[in-house]
DNA sequence: CTGTTAGCGCGTTCAA
DNA sequence: TTGAACGCGCTAACAG
């Protein structure tokens, strides 16, 4: 392997005179400069990033932390912070934790040992215990999906896109909704009920009980969800939801499929709407409701804050995504 | 931040005997061991990565270089990958193409230049340049998805699981059979349409040029794929197609949707099938026909391939994993 | 069984 | 404007 001291040799200067062209600091004569440059050339040196970043403690890798790659959000967030981290030359450290909550803390340990200048937080809860680990190893990190105090956050606005949701619905003369959510600890997908809610009461609707069930991320429980829904309902007449709200497309893809099965009709026996415009939803029959959160700028500018952040410390800030909502006729 | 230094001191031993305790070389005394064990316990000292490497020229990171994120089969097999390198410490460094080629080359530097122990290659192509620049990093490397001439590889055993497909379509009556495929460099994918061709040969079945048309790798192609084969076989009596193949869900998802705009019935009019088993296929209306190509196992596979690779060196081999036919209402 | 010594490849004073 | 010398934190020879 060539190093630095090949390169000094052939250029007949010293390891510090090769050092400061490649790094541009420094004094260094035009000649001295062309040289250096010449035989790195026709070498294709390149200078080993372990011995840089042992002396400048900084290896231009950002930590990547998420639940799981699987889904259209991660994927699409991850495009997003790549394109902008790539244009400054940083690399991305994958972390997936597999939804296993413990792995966050082993992986934020892990990262720092790797010495990582910063870490992006593709997070599902906002826990106290989470929040100390993460002031405590002292890393630059944003981040995504979840705001907590004190930390920098991109978010969505999860609030008003479910109010705006479900106003629609109630435009469309919907009185009865259900609503499918997930575990409390997400409060980013919390506000997404809150938002539910607050809408309803603000026109006087209520909510039953048996209208609200939860699921985790996948299609199956939501499949699951409405059933329960549904087989709840039943017992109390004119209790039958005509419209359905779900946290995540998947869950609203679960959903319609049971209602397929039990030869119901969307949306004219139930409307339904989901959340994160994901690519099938418009290719489903019907095309689904849903809202557009543009996961990968979230990307893009969970990356910027942490550049930011990373160059000129304590940049500390929370930025709100806007959303769309695209509205299709499964409604 | 605390050194092996500053353990040694603490432990009144030297350095030597912390990094034997620690990487469980050498001798050491029963004593030694429980005072540096306590010591690093009670700082919870982590080794620096940098330090190790730059001495050992190991970095326990591999690289995995993948034309984009955002589809079912990348993140798949990079959970594969994740889970089983995590097991032996490694951690996944991405390298994200967006499927443009020059990046592979970029980004096959930039590995060798962090110094990674090794890279997963989720190709789309075996073009020669391409080739030759992987031997000349000479850094292991596994591919998957494509096999190459002295490349360790998985790959899927597309040929056979095109002609079964087909077969399976020949024997529900179909005689004219449409096939969407792609762009000619992709060989794994290239194998599906000989295995469809081959097929039919086999039955002596005719394949009209007007019903062979390729997409890019997203849904809409597959839209306008299945647009172009019914314009232009609708010229010629009797050459509209009973039946298509697509090589992937997504193309065939495009495909089916263009149909249903035409109000044309799935399968009465055209029975469609594809390739990849995504998550979404049975949930399509009606539920898509696919080929279950594992790629969670195929990432695991790589990952274990490449383990022993870069334990033991050169151990080329080349896994074609097994498919498995998913037969839906679509045909 | 243990400590001393010598680098790994680089950036950075400090004199010259 | 340049180079010598030092040290980042660690492992590996070697001698004891």
């Amino acid at each position: 392997m060539v190093t630095i001291k090949d390169i000094a040799e052939m250029a007949k200067v010293s390891k510090s005179t090769v050092s400061r062209v490649l790094n541009n600091s420094g004094y260094v004569s035009e000649d001295a400069r062309m040289r250096v440059e010449k035989v790195v050339e026709q070498t294709n040196y390149t200078p080993s990033q372990h011995a840089k970043s042992l002396r400048t403690k900084k290896t231009k890798i950002v930590g990547v932390i998420l639940p799981t790659i699987q889904t259209e959000t991660s994927s699409k967030i991850v495009t997003g912070l790549g394109r902008e981290f790539s244009k400054l030359g940083y690399e991305i450290l994958l972390a997936n934790t597999n939804l296993n909550k413990e792995k966050e803390f082993e992986y934020l340990d892990l990262l720092k040992v790797r010495g990582v200048d910063g870490i992006v937080l593709i997070a599902t809860n906002t826990e106290p215990k989470l929040l100390e680990k993460i002031k405590e190893i002292n890393i630059p990190l944003v981040m995504v999906g979840q705001a907590a105090e004190g930390m920098m956050s991109v978010t969505y606005d999860d609030y008003h896109a479910s109010r705006e949701l479900t106003s629609l619905l109630i435009d469309k003369g919907h009185e009865r909704i259900a609503f499918i959510g997930v575990d409390e600890t997400d409060q980013a997908v919390g506000m997404r009920k809150k938002g539910f809610l607050q809408e309803m009461a603000a026109h006087q609707l209520e909510v039953s009980e048996t209208w609200l069930e939860k699921g985790i991320f996948d299609i199956d429980s939501g499949y699951d969800a409405m059933e329960k829904i549904l087989s709840n309902s039943r017992r109390s007449p004119n209790k039958i939801p005509t419209a359905l709200i779900a946290v995540t497309d998947r869950l609203a893809m679960g959903a319609m499929s049971y209602l397929k099965k039990q030869g119901m009709r969307v949306p004219e026996d139930m409307a339904i709407a989901g959340f994160g415009a994901s690519e099938f939803a418009q290719y489903l029959d019907p095309p689904l409701t849903t809202v557009d959160y543009q996961n990968e700028k979230a990307g893009e500018e969970a990356a910027i804050q942490l550049i930011n952040c990373m160059h000129s410390k304590n940049h500390t800030e929370k930025i709100v995504l806007d959303y769309r909502l695209i509205e299709r006729t499964s409604i």
